[in-house]
DNA sequence: AACCGACCTAGGAG
DNA sequence: ACTCCTAGGTCGG
Protein backbone atom coordinates (compact mmCIF):
# COMPACT_ATOMS: atom_id res chain seq x y z
CA UNK A 1 0.00 0.00 0.00
CA UNK A 2 2.66 2.63 -1.08
CA UNK A 3 0.79 5.95 -0.99
CA UNK A 4 1.55 7.98 -4.09
CA UNK A 5 3.58 11.21 -3.46
CA UNK A 6 1.74 14.12 -3.67
CA UNK A 7 3.55 16.06 -5.95
CA UNK A 8 0.30 18.37 -6.08
CA UNK A 9 1.37 20.73 -3.75
CA UNK A 10 4.99 21.55 -5.01
CA UNK A 11 4.57 24.26 -7.87
CA UNK A 12 7.81 24.71 -9.65
CA UNK A 13 9.86 26.86 -11.70
CA UNK A 14 12.41 26.74 -14.48
CA UNK A 15 16.34 26.52 -13.49
CA UNK A 16 18.91 24.38 -15.25
CA UNK A 17 20.91 22.36 -12.63
CA UNK A 18 24.04 23.87 -14.13
CA UNK A 19 22.13 26.65 -12.32
CA UNK A 20 21.84 25.43 -9.43
CA UNK A 21 22.64 22.18 -7.62
CA UNK A 22 20.40 21.65 -4.35
CA UNK A 23 22.31 18.81 -3.08
CA UNK A 24 25.67 20.92 -3.03
CA UNK A 25 24.82 24.32 -2.46
CA UNK A 26 22.09 23.32 0.49
CA UNK A 27 24.86 21.01 2.28
CA UNK A 28 27.97 22.52 1.53
CA UNK A 29 28.12 24.53 5.19
CA UNK A 30 27.05 27.97 4.45
CA UNK A 31 23.97 27.46 5.78
CA UNK A 32 23.30 24.71 8.22
CA UNK A 33 19.32 24.41 8.27
CA UNK A 34 18.65 22.24 5.46
CA UNK A 35 17.92 18.36 5.73
CA UNK A 36 17.85 15.99 2.81
CA UNK A 37 14.75 14.25 4.34
CA UNK A 38 14.19 12.08 1.75
CA UNK A 39 16.61 11.47 -0.99
CA UNK A 40 16.49 14.28 -3.31
CA UNK A 41 14.08 16.73 -0.94
CA UNK A 42 15.48 19.17 1.04
CA UNK A 43 13.81 20.64 3.97
CA UNK A 44 14.70 23.99 5.99
CA UNK A 45 13.22 26.82 7.10
CA UNK A 46 13.80 30.45 5.56
CA UNK A 47 11.51 33.71 6.08
CA UNK A 48 9.54 32.00 8.27
CA UNK A 49 8.09 29.12 7.20
CA UNK A 50 8.95 25.67 6.16
CA UNK A 51 10.22 24.87 2.89
CA UNK A 52 10.76 21.79 0.87
CA UNK A 53 12.73 21.78 -2.46
CA UNK A 54 13.26 19.08 -4.81
CA UNK A 55 14.58 19.43 -8.42
CA UNK A 56 14.78 17.51 -11.72
CA UNK A 57 17.50 18.54 -14.94
CA UNK A 58 15.46 21.89 -15.90
CA UNK A 59 12.96 22.62 -12.90
CA UNK A 60 13.07 23.51 -9.32
CA UNK A 61 10.16 22.34 -7.18
CA UNK A 62 8.95 24.13 -3.80
CA UNK A 63 6.52 23.74 -1.17
CA UNK A 64 5.82 25.42 1.63
CA UNK A 65 4.66 25.16 5.27
CA UNK A 66 3.55 27.26 7.95
CA UNK A 67 3.83 30.94 8.04
CA UNK A 68 5.07 32.49 11.03
CA UNK A 69 6.16 36.32 10.35
CA UNK A 70 6.79 38.79 13.18
CA UNK A 71 7.73 40.74 10.12
CA UNK A 72 7.85 41.61 6.81
CA UNK A 73 10.85 39.87 4.92
CA UNK A 74 13.62 42.34 4.38
CA UNK A 75 14.04 40.58 1.08
CA UNK A 76 13.63 43.96 -1.46
CA UNK A 77 16.42 46.19 -0.76
CA UNK A 78 19.01 44.85 -3.25
CA UNK A 79 19.65 47.38 -6.17
CA UNK A 80 21.01 45.01 -9.06
CA UNK A 81 22.48 47.76 -11.06
CA UNK A 82 24.97 49.16 -8.57
CA UNK A 83 26.93 46.76 -8.37
CA UNK A 84 26.77 45.57 -12.32
CA UNK A 85 28.13 49.13 -13.03
CA UNK A 86 31.18 48.82 -10.62
CA UNK A 87 31.74 45.69 -12.62
CA UNK A 88 31.54 46.94 -15.99
CA UNK A 89 34.11 49.69 -14.94
CA UNK A 90 37.16 47.30 -14.34
CA UNK A 91 36.58 46.67 -17.88
CA UNK A 92 36.57 42.90 -17.18
CA UNK A 93 34.15 43.27 -19.69
CA UNK A 94 30.72 44.20 -21.28
CA UNK A 95 30.17 40.79 -21.46
CA UNK A 96 30.11 40.17 -17.97
CA UNK A 97 27.95 43.23 -17.31
CA UNK A 98 25.82 42.50 -19.81
CA UNK A 99 24.86 38.55 -18.97
CA UNK A 100 24.55 39.50 -15.42
CA UNK A 101 22.11 41.86 -15.92
CA UNK A 102 19.79 39.89 -18.02
CA UNK A 103 16.70 38.74 -17.43
CA UNK A 104 17.00 34.72 -17.10
CA UNK A 105 13.70 32.77 -18.14
CA UNK A 106 13.18 31.49 -14.67
CA UNK A 107 13.30 34.63 -13.05
CA UNK A 108 10.56 36.20 -15.45
CA UNK A 109 7.55 35.54 -13.76
CA UNK A 110 7.93 36.67 -10.92
CA UNK A 111 5.35 38.52 -9.41
CA UNK A 112 5.91 41.93 -7.49
CA UNK A 113 5.12 41.65 -3.57
CA UNK A 114 7.46 41.11 -2.00
CA UNK A 115 5.94 38.76 0.18
CA UNK A 116 5.78 35.82 -2.44
CA UNK A 117 6.89 32.81 -2.24
CA UNK A 118 8.95 32.54 -5.41
CA UNK A 119 9.94 36.09 -4.78
CA UNK A 120 11.52 34.85 -1.15
CA UNK A 121 13.28 31.80 -2.77
CA UNK A 122 14.66 33.89 -5.87
CA UNK A 123 16.29 36.10 -3.46
CA UNK A 124 17.65 33.61 -0.89
CA UNK A 125 18.87 31.89 -4.10
CA UNK A 126 19.78 34.66 -6.03
CA UNK A 127 18.85 33.54 -9.45
CA UNK A 128 19.31 36.37 -11.26
CA UNK A 129 23.06 36.04 -10.92
CA UNK A 130 23.95 33.79 -13.74
CA UNK A 131 26.53 31.57 -12.78
CA UNK A 132 27.03 29.32 -15.82
CA UNK A 133 28.87 32.68 -17.02
CA UNK A 134 30.86 33.08 -13.71
CA UNK A 135 32.04 29.25 -14.00
CA UNK A 136 32.97 30.13 -17.75
CA UNK A 137 35.05 33.47 -16.71
CA UNK A 138 36.53 31.64 -13.66
CA UNK A 139 37.23 28.87 -15.93
CA UNK A 140 38.77 31.00 -18.82
CA UNK A 141 40.70 32.72 -16.04
CA UNK A 142 42.11 29.74 -14.20
CA UNK A 143 42.73 26.31 -15.15
CA UNK A 144 42.34 24.69 -11.51
CA UNK A 145 38.96 26.55 -11.41
CA UNK A 146 38.43 24.91 -14.35
CA UNK A 147 40.03 21.40 -13.29
CA UNK A 148 37.86 21.22 -9.69
CA UNK A 149 35.09 22.82 -10.85
CA UNK A 150 33.72 19.84 -12.97
CA UNK A 151 32.03 18.06 -10.98
CA UNK A 152 30.68 20.72 -8.96
CA UNK A 153 28.49 22.77 -11.37
CA UNK A 154 25.74 24.52 -9.58
CA UNK A 155 27.23 25.21 -6.82
CA UNK A 156 25.60 28.90 -5.71
CA UNK A 157 25.87 31.39 -2.80
CA UNK A 158 22.90 31.60 -0.60
CA UNK A 159 22.18 35.36 0.15
CA UNK A 160 21.26 34.52 3.92
CA UNK A 161 19.30 36.52 6.74
CA UNK A 162 22.19 38.05 8.53
CA UNK A 163 21.16 37.03 11.91
CA UNK A 164 21.27 33.35 11.41
CA UNK A 165 24.20 33.77 9.15
CA UNK A 166 25.89 35.27 12.25
CA UNK A 167 25.78 33.57 14.98
CA UNK A 168 25.73 30.29 12.86
CA UNK A 169 29.11 30.99 11.53
CA UNK A 170 30.35 32.51 15.79
CA UNK A 171 29.37 28.60 16.21
CA UNK A 172 31.60 27.38 13.29
CA UNK A 173 35.17 28.48 15.17
CA UNK A 174 37.20 25.34 15.80
CA UNK A 175 34.08 23.12 14.69
CA UNK A 176 32.35 20.25 11.76
CA UNK A 177 29.75 21.37 9.78
CA UNK A 178 27.93 18.34 11.37
CA UNK A 179 28.47 19.72 14.48
CA UNK A 180 27.94 23.26 13.72
CA UNK A 181 24.43 22.24 12.36
CA UNK A 182 23.06 20.61 15.36
CA UNK A 183 24.38 23.44 17.42
CA UNK A 184 22.43 25.71 15.40
CA UNK A 185 19.52 23.63 16.16
CA UNK A 186 19.47 23.69 19.27
CA UNK A 187 19.66 27.63 18.92
CA UNK A 188 16.27 27.38 16.98
CA UNK A 189 14.84 24.59 19.78
CA UNK A 190 15.26 26.48 22.88
CA UNK A 191 15.16 30.19 21.57
CA UNK A 192 13.13 30.44 17.81
CA UNK A 193 9.42 30.69 17.53
CA UNK A 194 7.87 27.50 16.32
CA UNK A 195 6.22 27.71 13.20
CA UNK A 196 5.06 24.07 12.55
CA UNK A 197 5.39 20.81 12.98
CA UNK A 198 5.26 18.06 10.30
CA UNK A 199 4.85 14.42 10.75
CA UNK A 200 5.46 15.16 14.57
CA UNK A 201 8.52 16.89 14.00
CA UNK A 202 8.67 20.69 15.24
CA UNK A 203 10.24 23.12 13.22
CA UNK A 204 11.53 26.62 14.66
CA UNK A 205 12.31 30.13 12.98
CA UNK A 206 16.28 31.00 13.91
CA UNK A 207 15.84 33.05 17.27
CA UNK A 208 15.74 36.74 17.55
CA UNK A 209 19.02 39.06 18.93
CA UNK A 210 16.78 40.18 21.47
CA UNK A 211 16.34 36.60 22.57
CA UNK A 212 19.85 35.28 22.36
CA UNK A 213 20.65 38.47 24.85
CA UNK A 214 17.93 37.31 27.39
CA UNK A 215 19.26 36.06 30.90
CA UNK A 216 20.59 33.02 31.08
CA UNK A 217 22.01 32.22 27.47
CA UNK A 218 25.32 32.07 28.18
CA UNK A 219 25.00 29.58 31.40
CA UNK A 220 22.16 27.73 28.87
CA UNK A 221 24.20 27.51 26.04
CA UNK A 222 27.30 25.94 27.81
CA UNK A 223 24.77 23.44 29.11
CA UNK A 224 23.79 22.61 25.65
CA UNK A 225 27.76 21.58 24.62
CA UNK A 226 28.74 24.94 23.12
CA UNK A 227 31.23 25.20 24.63
CA UNK A 228 33.32 28.75 25.01
CA UNK A 229 31.12 29.65 22.05
CA UNK A 230 28.76 30.25 24.49
CA UNK A 231 30.12 33.14 25.57
CA UNK A 232 30.45 34.93 21.77
CA UNK A 233 27.12 34.69 21.21
CA UNK A 234 25.67 36.10 24.69
CA UNK A 235 28.18 39.22 24.33
CA UNK A 236 27.65 39.46 20.40
CA UNK A 237 23.89 39.26 21.30
CA UNK A 238 24.05 41.94 23.43
CA UNK A 239 26.23 44.30 21.82
CA UNK A 240 23.65 44.23 18.87
CA UNK A 241 21.04 44.61 20.83
CA UNK A 242 22.28 47.99 22.12
CA UNK A 243 23.49 49.12 18.31
CA UNK A 244 20.87 49.35 16.34
CA UNK A 245 20.15 45.14 16.60
CA UNK A 246 19.28 43.34 13.12
CA UNK A 247 18.72 46.42 10.93
CA UNK A 248 22.41 47.93 11.98
CA UNK A 249 23.17 44.35 10.30
CA UNK A 250 20.76 44.45 7.48
CA UNK A 251 22.32 48.21 6.92
CA UNK A 252 25.84 46.78 6.26
CA UNK A 253 24.57 45.56 3.00
CA UNK A 254 24.53 49.02 1.85
CA UNK A 255 27.83 49.20 3.14
CA UNK A 256 31.74 48.97 1.43
CA UNK A 257 33.59 45.40 2.46
CA UNK A 258 35.91 46.70 4.25
CA UNK A 259 33.38 48.99 6.36
CA UNK A 260 30.48 46.03 6.98
CA UNK A 261 33.77 44.06 7.70
CA UNK A 262 35.77 45.80 10.40
CA UNK A 263 32.25 46.68 12.08
CA UNK A 264 31.45 42.66 11.94
CA UNK A 265 34.59 42.07 14.02
CA UNK A 266 34.01 44.30 16.48
CA UNK A 267 31.63 41.36 17.98
CA UNK A 268 32.46 39.09 20.52
CA UNK A 269 34.07 35.71 18.25
CA UNK A 270 33.99 37.63 15.25
CA UNK A 271 37.61 37.80 13.47
CA UNK A 272 38.66 37.72 9.79
CA UNK A 273 37.82 34.71 8.71
CA UNK A 274 33.80 34.84 10.10
CA UNK A 275 33.33 37.89 9.28
CA UNK A 276 34.59 37.04 5.80
CA UNK A 277 31.84 34.77 5.50
CA UNK A 278 29.29 37.06 7.08
CA UNK A 279 29.82 39.28 4.29
CA UNK A 280 30.16 36.86 1.60
CA UNK A 281 26.79 35.10 2.78
CA UNK A 282 24.93 37.47 3.83
CA UNK A 283 25.90 41.03 3.34
CA UNK A 284 26.14 40.76 -0.36
CA UNK A 285 29.64 41.46 -0.85
CA UNK A 286 30.37 38.72 -3.91
CA UNK A 287 34.40 39.78 -3.24
CA UNK A 288 35.10 38.62 0.53
CA UNK A 289 37.13 35.23 0.36
CA UNK A 290 37.04 33.42 3.80
CA UNK A 291 40.32 32.24 4.31
CA UNK A 292 39.99 28.75 6.59
CA UNK A 293 41.91 25.89 6.91
CA UNK A 294 41.03 25.01 3.52
CA UNK A 295 41.84 27.90 1.39
CA UNK A 296 45.34 27.97 3.62
CA UNK A 297 45.73 24.10 2.46
CA UNK A 298 45.23 25.10 -0.96
CA UNK A 299 47.74 28.24 -0.74
CA UNK A 300 49.90 25.57 1.12
CA UNK A 301 49.13 22.98 -2.54
CA UNK A 302 50.80 25.54 -4.18
CA UNK A 303 53.81 26.46 -2.37
CA UNK A 304 54.38 22.67 -2.67
CA UNK A 305 54.13 22.65 -6.02
CA UNK A 306 56.93 20.02 -7.23
CA UNK A 307 56.58 19.57 -11.31
CA UNK A 308 54.91 16.63 -12.14
CA UNK A 309 52.82 16.42 -9.34
CA UNK A 310 50.30 18.34 -10.38
CA UNK A 311 49.70 19.22 -13.59
CA UNK A 312 51.77 22.41 -13.97
CA UNK A 313 50.64 24.00 -17.20
CA UNK A 314 49.23 26.21 -14.99
CA UNK A 315 50.36 29.37 -15.01
CA UNK A 316 48.47 30.69 -11.86
CA UNK A 317 50.15 27.82 -9.90
CA UNK A 318 53.63 29.11 -10.61
CA UNK A 319 52.52 32.88 -9.80
CA UNK A 320 50.95 31.88 -6.66
CA UNK A 321 53.99 29.35 -5.37
CA UNK A 322 56.84 32.16 -6.36
CA UNK A 323 54.34 34.76 -4.22
CA UNK A 324 53.28 32.52 -1.18
CA UNK A 325 56.41 30.04 -1.09
CA UNK A 326 58.76 32.76 1.16
CA UNK A 327 55.96 34.14 3.08
CA UNK A 328 54.52 30.59 3.98
CA UNK A 329 58.56 29.58 5.18
CA UNK A 330 58.60 32.47 7.68
CA UNK A 331 55.02 32.13 9.51
CA UNK A 332 53.51 29.08 10.06
CA UNK A 333 50.37 30.72 11.30
CA UNK A 334 47.88 32.62 9.09
CA UNK A 335 49.12 36.17 9.91
CA UNK A 336 46.65 39.24 9.41
CA UNK A 337 48.86 40.16 6.66
CA UNK A 338 48.94 36.84 5.27
CA UNK A 339 45.12 36.57 5.32
CA UNK A 340 45.09 39.60 3.44
CA UNK A 341 47.35 38.71 0.49
CA UNK A 342 45.76 35.30 0.14
CA UNK A 343 42.53 36.85 -0.44
CA UNK A 344 43.93 39.54 -2.48
CA UNK A 345 45.22 37.06 -4.64
CA UNK A 346 42.53 35.39 -5.19
CA UNK A 347 40.24 38.37 -6.01
CA UNK A 348 42.67 39.40 -8.22
CA UNK A 349 42.51 36.03 -10.02
CA UNK A 350 38.80 35.21 -9.90
CA UNK A 351 37.49 39.32 -10.13
CA UNK A 352 34.71 40.51 -8.48
CA UNK A 353 33.07 37.28 -7.61
CA UNK A 354 35.64 35.63 -6.15
CA UNK A 355 33.70 34.84 -3.22
CA UNK A 356 31.53 32.84 -5.15
CA UNK A 357 34.46 31.21 -6.64
CA UNK A 358 35.91 30.09 -3.48
CA UNK A 359 32.89 28.54 -2.37
CA UNK A 360 33.08 25.96 -5.17
CA UNK A 361 36.43 24.91 -4.42
CA UNK A 362 35.55 24.91 -0.82
CA UNK A 363 32.71 22.52 -1.53
CA UNK A 364 34.94 20.37 -3.86
CA UNK A 365 37.24 20.05 -0.91
CA UNK A 366 34.46 18.69 1.43
CA UNK A 367 34.94 15.07 2.50
CA UNK A 368 31.65 14.47 2.44
CA UNK A 369 31.57 15.15 -1.62
CA UNK A 370 34.90 13.47 -2.33
CA UNK A 371 33.98 9.86 -3.54
CA UNK A 372 37.35 8.27 -5.26
CA UNK A 373 40.45 6.82 -3.41
CA UNK A 374 43.13 9.04 -3.20
CA UNK A 375 43.98 10.74 -5.98
CA UNK A 376 47.57 12.64 -6.92
CA UNK A 377 45.74 15.64 -5.15
CA UNK A 378 44.86 14.26 -1.69
CA UNK A 379 48.37 12.44 -1.90
CA UNK A 380 49.68 15.96 -1.98
CA UNK A 381 47.47 17.77 -0.06
CA UNK A 382 48.76 14.93 2.69
CA UNK A 383 52.05 16.03 2.54
CA UNK A 384 51.27 19.35 2.70
CA UNK A 385 49.11 18.97 5.94
CA UNK A 386 52.17 17.31 7.77
CA UNK A 387 54.35 20.22 6.45
CA UNK A 388 52.07 22.68 8.26
CA UNK A 389 52.18 20.77 11.23
CA UNK A 390 55.63 20.79 11.82
C1' DA B 1 53.61 43.43 15.33
C1' DA B 2 53.86 38.64 15.18
C1' DC B 3 53.47 34.33 17.58
C1' DC B 4 51.72 30.93 20.79
C1' DG B 5 48.60 28.28 23.90
C1' DA B 6 44.13 27.78 25.65
C1' DC B 7 39.51 27.22 24.76
C1' DC B 8 34.85 23.11 24.51
C1' DT B 9 33.24 18.90 22.84
C1' DA B 10 30.36 15.91 19.64
C1' DG B 11 31.30 13.30 15.71
C1' DG B 12 33.87 10.58 12.92
C1' DA B 13 37.83 7.94 11.54
C1' DG B 14 40.68 4.06 12.61
C1' DA C 1 32.51 -0.82 21.56
C1' DC C 2 36.22 2.46 22.38
C1' DT C 3 39.92 5.35 22.11
C1' DC C 4 41.87 9.25 20.00
C1' DC C 5 41.78 13.20 17.23
C1' DT C 6 39.75 16.60 14.55
C1' DA C 7 36.93 20.38 13.17
C1' DG C 8 35.65 26.29 7.66
C1' DG C 9 38.84 30.07 14.68
C1' DT C 10 39.21 33.63 18.23
C1' DC C 11 41.20 35.77 22.11
C1' DG C 12 44.56 37.39 25.29
C1' DG C 13 49.09 37.27 26.94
Amino acid sequence: MAAPMIESTFKSFMCPIKELRLDKTLACGQSFRWKENIPGTWVGVLAGRVWKLKQNENEIFYATHGNFMQQPTKIEKRPPTKKHRKLSKKGTTEKMTRTVEEKHIWCENLGNECDNELNILSDYLQLSVKLQDLYAQWSHKDPNFREKSENFQGVRMLRQHPVENLFSFICSSNNHISRISSMVEKLCENYGEKITEIDGQAYFAFPSISSLAGEGVEEKLRQLGFGYRAKYISSSAHYLSENGGEDFLFSLREKPYEEAKQQLMKLNGVGAKVADCVCLMSMDKAGAIPVDTHVADCVCLMSMDKAGAIPVDTHVWQIASRDYIPKLKQSKSLTDNLYKEIGDHFRSLWGPYAGWAHSVLFTADLKKFKRESPDTDSKIKEKAKKKKVK
